[in-house]
RNA sequence: GCUCCCAUCGUCUAGCGGUCUAGGACGUCGCCCUCUCACGGCGAAAACAGGGGUUCGAGUCCCCUUGGGAGCGCCA
């Protein structure tokens, strides 16, 4: 899935500014993705509450693309996170930082702490590691480096083997973390082993470069999923050794599917950007989302501004919630209900690419249909649940002479309906003001006279008009489309129908 | 296997020892509105995983069981 190829060609930005020097009670918050895939879900979650979080206290976030494995990071995944994130509306604070540019800042830690003892030379091979782990799964014990080398004479080092440097971790008593939501998380320090700070060839490794760049990037609160909880406790060793102070911690669940399994790709762990495409609104699923795992109270429908007010770390659920489309539906229903409708019509417009080609449209609207459509939104809007059902029903709008009619429509075109148009054909040629009022009760009298409830003629008339069964208020529907268009689509269904 | 986390309606959740015959939202099902479908309104079914404690009193505190989840890399 991932293209390998040349990450080299990218020229990392600057970030030697990294090392910014805030007032010291700021809250700084930040979002690091590795640019190993898309933006999906639950990272988007992770932004927002960082997002939030800062706001809400006057702070910053800041954006760090944690691009240290040079085999797995894309400049493809890059693009799709900062996409991602501008779609959804959350913006962050001075430049990206690229963590890979850094590494001689994280090697010189690395080194520093070797000097003062708390690291050392690690000559075990990968094999002997292997072999470690292997004989510890066979005889049930935990999975721990052994600190073999924790002691040993350097003296010793076979000859031709590049080190590692590891942390000389504390073996005695216990780690704690303050979590603001997992609360108080307590390691029994022979539980932890000696973690890698710098692997052989030179490079950091995460637990490294994390702890050195939001120390440097004056990070105050770190909120991640919990999948890093006991990454905190690692971490938190490294900040000891250092003599740094840690950060204030948030672990916040992972989402899960729908199953209750881990969000995969194989069930709704897609990008934002397949979101946008399913047609949502960014403000919909910042709103989903932000309820997700979070609450206030009984308020569902939160601002921006009302997110950003009440948003608490102490309001976070410890455990996982699961991913639910048709809430994400209701709430972006809600959301289209409540969108101007010219931005709608924007909106659809710059889905057209994507939508339009699969539809017979092109990319773009003509003046007429959006003109229309602006019109019809009122009535449009209130039926769809996302901006493709949204264009979907504006079919009728947009589709040209000879209307598809689906199966329901067709259905209840039989021949007695076709009658009712017929005769109802002269009345509406007649019609002096070809607006929704003067139809409607031209079309009642109709119905009245002819005996029969509006919706017998109503419903054919749906039907010749729109192709469909459902459509905004049919008067509606008729204004918008004009006399000529309207005249023209209901006798092609009278005709057809005497044809037949 | 080891370490850690979690557990209220199908789902998201409110609840932070008594106000809980457990509230809201989505979804589901009725009814109303009505030219269709929606929207809106009204109503219904629907949960404290199980077992022990603590307490005058437990959904709320503790323990165990069961069931989920995360981590245990020279990945991040």
């Amino acid at each position: 899935m991932l293209n390998d190829g040349a990450p080299a060609a990218r020229a990392p930005l600057p970030s030697s500014s990294a090392q910014t020097n805030p007032m010291s009670d700021q809250v700084v918050t930040r979002f690091a993705p590795s640019p190993t895939g898309f933006l999906h879900i639950g990272g988007a979650r992770t932004a927002l509450f960082n997002w939030l979080y800062a706001r809400r206290h006057g702070g910053r976030m800041l954006l760090r693309i944690e691009d240290t494995d040079r085999e797995r990071s894309t400049d493809a995944a890059i693009g799709a996170i900062l996409d991602g994130l501008d779609w959804l509306g959350l913006d962050w604070d001075g430049d990206v930082v690229y963590q890979f540019s850094r590494v001689a800042r994280h090697r010189e830690v690395a080194e520093s702490l070797l000097a003062s003892g708390g690291a050392y030379h690690c000559y075990a091979s990968q094999q002997e590691l292997e072999e470690m782990r292997e004989s510890a799964r066979r005889d049930g014990r935990p999975l721990r480096y052994d600190g073999r080398w924790r002691d040993r004479d350097p003296a010793d080092a076979p000859p031709g083997v590049k080190p590692v440097i590891r942390l000389r971790a504390q073996s005695e008593g216990e780690t704690v973390v303050q979590d603001h939501v997992q609360g108080r998380v307590v390691w029994q320090n022979k539980d932890l082993d000696d973690l890698v700070l710098l692997r052989s060839d030179g490079t950091p490794t995460y637990m490294l470069a994390v702890v050195v760049d939001d120390h440097d990037m004056a990070v105050t609160h770190v909120i991640r999923g919990d999948d890093h909880l006991t990454n905190a406790a690692r971490q938190s060793q490294i900040y000891r050794a250092l003599g740094w102070r840690a950060p204030e911690w948030s672990h916040v669940p992972l989402i899960h599917g729908a199953d209750g399994a881990k969000l995969s790709k194989r069930h709704g762990a897609l990008g934002v950007d397949a979101y946008r495409d399913l047609g949502y609104l960014p403000a919909a699923l910042r709103n989903y989302l932000v309820r997700l795992g979070w609450s206030h109270g009984n308020q569902e429908i939160f601002s921006d501004e009302e997110m950003v007010a009440a948003f608490d770390l102490g309001q976070i659920g410890r455990s996982p919630a699961r991913f639910d489309v048709a809430k994400l539906e209701s709430l972006n229903g809600h959301y289209l209900r409540q969108a101007p409708d010219a931005e709608l019509v924007c909106r659809l417009e710059t889905l057209l690419p994507v939508l339009g080609p699969a539809r017979g449209l092109g990319t773009s609207f003509t003046p007429e249909v959006r003109r229309r459509l602006e019109a019809s939104m009122a009535g449009l809007k209130e039926r769809a649940k996302t901006l493709i059902e949204l264009l979907d029903s504006a079919y009728y709008l947009h589709a040209s002479a000879p209307l598809t009619l689906d199966a329901k429509a067709a259905a209840l075109l039989d021949e007695a309906a076709r009658a009712r148009l017929a005769s109802l054909l002269p009345i509406l040629e007649v019609v002096a003001e070809w607006r929704a009022p003067e139809l409607e009760a031209a079309i009642r009298s109709f119905a009245e006279t002819a005996g029969t409830k509006l919706g017998q003629v109503a419903q054919p008339l749906r039907a010749a008009l729109t192709g469909r069964t459902t459509s905004p208020p049919l008067f509606d529907v008729m204004e918008v489309l004009g006399r000529t268009e309207s005249l023209a689509r209901l006798r092609a269904q009278v005709e057809n129908g005497a044809d037949a």
